[in-house]
DNA sequence: TTGTACGCGTTATCAT
DNA sequence: ATGATAACGCGTACAA
């Protein structure tokens, strides 16, 4: 089994120094007759490049990697999607890491970036920006974009560009669309309050009940997880403890697929005796019956924006801070399609 | 901007050589007051260990990649979901290959292994195994794992191990499904015929008709790419081409979606009017309205498999090629739950 | 036990 | 234009 041939190899092959073989292969200006020989050789004998050794050498390992809590989250899937071809297109290759959300696990990835074997990081922290992940960014010496919150005070000249979303605006679309199709008892499932967008959502639902003058009930809001079981628990619950309530707002679609399942089996006409809104508009909602209303919060358009801002750093060195938000948008279909007020359809199926 | 320290910088400040250095650093036998010298000086200056500069001198790069044809597809998800966590716990990094399902982006990646840029592929080649492949396979010198057909004649001692399913048994646990709750007229929506599983549903579609004693009807058959939208067309060109058709055979769940809206459209009634089969078992499958039965090929155990051959050739070195084979099994779903044959229902909805 | 010296495969500098 | 040589950071035979 013989080695993989190298630069010296090819410069035995052709009867000239290795320096010269690199020229070659590297575009430089070279005498026509030794440019022909040492092609002729690499050629002959295969030669690729070994990118670890161009690695080393260059200081760069033309990689990227990007950390989230779930590849089977159709939200990361959507943000991989675009982040992948972009980076492609520049020549870098992609790694993925699966934290499980798990904070421990995101600074292991963030500290890891030491080790160099990446060139930059895209990171959506579930659990937020803490001081240490902060500390592992600056330290990372290498160009970080934070998919999500940030917190206020980042260090001067720290490699961090940011994308978000505005989720306060996000529930608030949802919860005045519902309002205007004449809910009033608006239920709320949310996922765990110690992850960033649990906290926020949890926040953005009384805002927006007090914006449209409807009280804020405890009584009508459920905290589980973002999976579609921990979503249909909920809805259980919520359901036995307000049987009143004309509509479920849902901090993901996942959560709210949960919810639809268990509106069904209850027997409960969606919307016309429940309105049904998720969040994230994966591609999920469209395939749900009735298909789903939304809350889009451009998973997308961020994963695009920060693998733009990466490559940006990337290619152009060192750069002030920069923050990307993405608005809102709300996609209405058949889970919210019925204006009219509860108990114009008949119960049951 | 001082650069990260290196052993180089550890040796000075310990005041030991760097072989010293290297050895407590991968606790190799050294005197007890070198190592507190070495650990602390480590410490002091927050030493990360270069992971290219180990790859080169250790000859691997502790990274596998996977090469499929598109992330946004549920099977490959379902599969990537599996092969992370395997890797990851025997401390390899995960890079991942979208290649549109296009042959030559397979090949350059395939090819792109002699860069040594990983330890080694997972790849599921949408178009199938071409004598360019096995080439390339060869040429690697690094274990790859196929998902998907693999052609008879490998060469001896190539480095591949090989996980597939059968869809035929697949095809034909639906049709007898179909046949079983008295479908006769059973309408199938292919995807290209060009790639392996195009191919394989195709010829396996023809073997369970003639196995169940029904005709062979082209009017029967439409074929487009594996995609919602492309469902859509094709069925909705099928029921004009056989209006009378009591079932439709999807050879994937994102056909069948297609399908279902369609027939929804249509105001057919599903199962009533028309009972629908798809496969590869996603989560779509459980989400859809009415749920649909679908086949599965066992995404998630195809995944395990893989990354378990992989690791055990990387681990373990040269072996026989092996190959394992997971079975199909039917999932039954709203989509054929009524037995009674079509015109029980009342049409409309 | 410790240090010296070399190699991993490239690229880049500096003489020639 | 070309060749010898020095890095890049790490691991390890070999000698001391």
């Amino acid at each position: 089994m013989t080695e993989g041939p190298t630069i010296t190899t090819i410069a035995q092959r052709a009867g000239v120094s290795i320096a010269s073989v690199s020229r070659v292969l590297n575009g430089l200006p070279t005498r026509e007759d030794t440019v022909r020989r040492v092609m002729r050789a690499a050629d002959e004998l295969g030669y690729v490049p070994n990118s670890v050794a161009r690695s080393l050498r260059n200081r760069r390992t033309d990689q990227v990697a990007f950390a989230m809590a779930d590849i089977g989250n159709p939200v990361y899937v959507a943000m991989v999607r675009e982040i992948q071809p972009v980076l492609k297109e520049a020549g870098y290759r992609l790694l993925i890491h699966s934290t499980d959300g798990d904070a421990e696990d995101e600074l292991g990835v963030l500290r890891g970036l030491r080790e160099r074997y990446v060139d930059g990081l895209i990171i959506s922290p579930l659990r937020g920006v803490t001081e240490e992940h902060v500390r592992a960014i600056v330290a990372a010496r290498a160009p970080v974009v934070v998919i999500g919150a940030l917190p206020e005070g980042m260090p001067e000249g720290a490699p961090v560009d940011n994308v978000r979303t505005d989720s306060r605006t996000g529930v608030r679309l949802a919860l005045d669309h519902l309002h205007a199709i004449g809910r009033r008892r608006i239920g709320f499932l949310n996922g765990p309050l110690d992850t960033v967008p649990g906290a926020a959502r949890a926040a953005a639902y009384r805002e927006a009940l007090e914006a449209l003058g409807l009280p804020y009930d405890e009584d009508l809001v459920e905290v589980g997880d973002f999976y579609r079981d921990s979503g249909a628990r909920a809805a259980r619950a919520l359901l036995s403890r307000a049987p009143g309530l004309d509509a479920l707002m849902c901090a993901n679609d996942l959560i709210a697929l949960g919810a639809l399942d268990v509106l069904r089996e209850h027997g409960r006409d969606v919307p016309g005796d429940v309105a049904v809104v998720g969040m994230d508009d994966t591609d999920l909602a469209s395939v749900t019956w009735p298909t789903l209303t939304s809350v889009s919060l451009g998973s997308a358009e961020r994963g695009r924006a920060a693998a733009t801002l990466l490559l940006d750093r990337l290619q152009n060195g060192p750069r002030e801070p920069r923050v990307t938000v993405v608005r809102p948008s709300l996609t209405v279909r058949g889970s919210t399609a019925v204006p009219g007020p509860p108990g114009a359809a008949g119960d049951g199926r």
